[in-house]
Formats: C-alpha cells, sequence, structure tokens
DNA sequence: TTAGTTGCAAACAATTTGCACGTTG
DNA sequence: CAACGTGCAAATTGTTTGCAACTAA
C-alpha cells in the first residue's frame, strides 16, 4: 500500500498540518518496509537516510497519520505495536507463536463482518481488524 | 463465562502448577466482574477480599491462566490489556472511542472465518480475535 | 512572522523480574 | 524436603511530553 505524496500533502495541510520531510520519509518507509514494521524498526530506517531524526518524531508522526486515517497500528505480539499503511483490503493477521512471523489473510466475510456490525449496533465504525495467534503450517508439526 | 474450579485445578495440576486460594480467586472475579476488567481492576478487587494479594500476583495469575488457554487478554483500548474467560462464543468487541463503554458483537461469521482460515493457511489457531473502534449509535448524533 | 515541528532528556504507565520468605504436596 | 508461589521493590519496555531551538508556509 504506497500513498502517492501529493494526497499526503493535501491531506496533511487541510487540517493544518505540514508535511515536513520527516514525515513523508516515514510514509515512504511503511509503504516500503515488507510486513508490519513498529516503531523501533521505521525509526532504524529512517535514521539511516536522515541521521537526525528521533525516535519521538516518529510516534508523534505514527500519531499523526492514525489520526488522519492514513496508517493503523495494531498490537500483533504482546508488547509493542507494528504499523502498516490503511485502506488495504480488509485482513487478518495471523501470528505464528514459535516462528513469529506473520500472515495476511484475506477474506470477504471480514467485509461482511464489518457491515454486519454497522448495520447491528447502528455505530460509526472507524476501525476495524481482526488478529490471530497459533502456530503456522511449517512450525506446528516440529513444535517440540 | 463461569469455568468449574474441579477443571481449574485439574487443567493446572496436570502442567505441575497449584491451583493456589489466591488464583482461584482471581478467575472468580473474573467470572463475576461484568464487561472485560483490566489487571488493575481485579486487584482492587481482590484486595477487598484477599488484602495482602499484590499487583504482581495478579498479572503472574494471568498470565499462567492465559497459557492455559483459560483467560484472554485484549487490548480494547490504546494501553493496557483487558482480560476475559476463554471459551465463550466468539465475538467482536467494539469499543467507543467518545463514551468508552465496549460492546460485545456475537456473529457465526466470526465463526466461519476462523475455520477458514485453519482450513487455508493449514494452521493451527489458537486465539482469534476482532476488534472495532468508533461511534456508537448514541455517541455518533453528539459528537460535538 | 508565527504557528507548527523537532531533538533531547526526563517522565510515564503497564508489566515483568530478582530475591528472600512462605506454602503446598 | 523439594518445588512451587508470593510480596516487595526495583528494573524494563514501550510510549509520551516539556521545553528550547528550528523551519515551513
Amino acid at each position: 500500500m504506497v500513498i502517492s505524496n501529493r494526497l499526503i500533502k493535501n491531506a496533511l495541510k487541510s487540517s493544518g498540518r505540514r508535511a515536513t520531510p520527516k514525515r513523508l520519509l516515514i510514509l515512504d518507509l511503511l509503504g516500503k518496509i515488507p510486513g508490519h514494521p513498529d516503531a523501533e524498526t521505521l525509526f532504524l530506517r529512517a535514521r539511516n537516510i536522515d541521521p537526525h531524526i528521533s525516535l519521538a518524531t516518529v510516534y508523534r508522526t505514527l500519531a499523526l497519520l492514525k489520526k488522519e486515517g492514513i496508517v493503523e497500528g495494531h498490537r500483533l505480539g504482546e508488547s509493542h505495536a507494528h504499523y502498516e499503511a490503511a485502506g488495504d483490503f480488509p485482513h487478518v493477521h495471523f501470528t505464528c507463536l514459535k516462528c513469529g512471523r506473520v500472515i495476511e489473510f484475506k477474506n470477504p466475510l471480514l467485509g461482511r463482518l464489518k457491515s454486519e456490525l454497522r448495520r447491528k449496533l447502528k455505530a460509526d465504525v472507524r476501525e476495524f481488524h481482526a488478529h490471530a495467534r497459533g502456530f503456522c503450517a511449517r512450525c506446528r508439526k516440529v513444535r517440540h
């Protein structure tokens, strides 16, 4: 999910925010790093390009982009959050308890579930996310 | 979701763990406290009954019960975890961003999604949880 | 020019851990 | 008695914040 810079600039500008190089960099990395990087990973990767960027800026940017609905944060592991560009086809995140890899599972049932939720609860659903944990096909066999 | 003490005792004993009064107390409270209490709430409630219990014990017990598959922990808000007895009919947790209340939404699509996941990924799915955030029917009208 | 942004270090909140003592089987 | 459980305080982890300096519109 890569997001065009112009779209972002407008989204930010319209709420009085600035599209600074650091913000664009973080967003760019979010589109380029495969999987679902956490704040630390984004920070390290960003520092290769902009050596003076701070972890605080990464967190502040992620918080901002989340508020704008441009990125989503999920707690895939136990402790810290992982981020991804929003707007992709709805999917379940499956985390393997042994090897740790995250598999995205796309399925139309998710979209249906979301609309059911909207309809039955008469709620304005802003975020929707499903997450599963277990042992992936590979690891379930070799689990000591 | 109340869980019988005998079941627990056996589950714990079989893995070399002891069914201590403190552990049974916490489990009992998990069944009795409505909604999805967090560790702090459980701790305060437990202290009314067993004044010497510590927060560390609550956390250690929750971790243990989670490993045994007896309770589930979810990150409903942003920061800390909420807990509930496991094994209930699968449901979505909807959190209202304004009033904060949590609504459980039961729907058969969830069960179907879980089996699809199992089947397509050939994975051993241990936990499955869906979570939504937004504005509930009441709050969406009055959102200033 | 001025409101918005950033780095740095300190603050925070939730959770975990080391250790000495208590408890259970 | 041997292994497990617990309280306490200290440590850790992930994230947020105050503030002075900086920068984009």
